[in-house]
DNA sequence: ACAGACTAGTTTGTAATACAAACTAGTCTG
DNA sequence: CAGACTAGTTTGTATTACAAACTAGTCTGT
């Protein structure tokens, strides 16, 4: 198994995590689809403060990839856009939360010798 | 002042990261030179595992940017090109390193009713 | 009744990106 | 001295992230 290195194997990860979720603004819009059953577009718009066509965007981004459901519904005669975590979505955000928590952890620390540099 | 939602405070601070450092390929790259004193673009090479091109190219936006030095000598006759972090390289770096520890901290957790859910 | 303001999003345009393949410039080897 | 090798840089391409402009329809004041 060849080695690459010095650098932790944790950090050396980082190349292997979901892009999808990585980006910011998506990670936000998933963390916070995470703790819900179900929510709307304008939840998402005030919870995240992307903008709505940022929000539109990532979010069929995310749909594309099967990480959430949206369903497009009428709360009396106006439009309303109900979106859902997929189970997919879920798995893949619970494999990046630990993956960013090992390279979070694996990351090198200043030390008192570098301290002393400046 | 304005409150965005449930969302915990540290999560939404991921819309804040330095872009810069936020990307793989870069972070590895800074996270190898953080613990050196400098080294040259093959040992990089090797300890990242990308491609010269992409190596070239991630290296000049890093040294735009202020985070690296980068130095071009020869050894014996064959060119070897040095590279270093700068002091401001290693102070985002460690603001990075922190804002990613609050990130992942902030992350939320699969709960048991959720574990109910399937 | 209908002009204009508002709601709820989507589409379009643009600049920046990440990546690998192709290239440059020179050195070493049989 | 041809070809292989070292050490990188430049170029080309497809994808992106973002905001501005747009679409489609509903509500309100007069």
């Amino acid at each position: 198994m060849p080695e690459r290195g010095t650098t932790s194997r944790a950090v050396q990860g980082i190349t292997q995590v979901d892009r999808l979720l990585h980006e910011p603004a998506r990670l936000l819009i998933v963390a916070s689809l995470y703790a819900l059953e179900e929510t709307d577009f304008r939840y998402l718009l005030n919870e995240t403060g992307l903008t709505k066509g940022n929000l539109s965007s990532h979010l069929s981004k995310l749909e594309r990839a099967g990480y959430v459901d949206i369903e497009k519904t009428f709360r009396g005669k106006i439009p309303l856009t109900i979106i859902r975590l997929t189970e997919a979505g879920r798995r893949a955000f619970d494999i990046y939360r630990e993956q960013l928590r090992q390279i979070a952890a694996g990351l090198p620390e200043r030390t008192e010798k570098d301290e002393d540099q400046r």
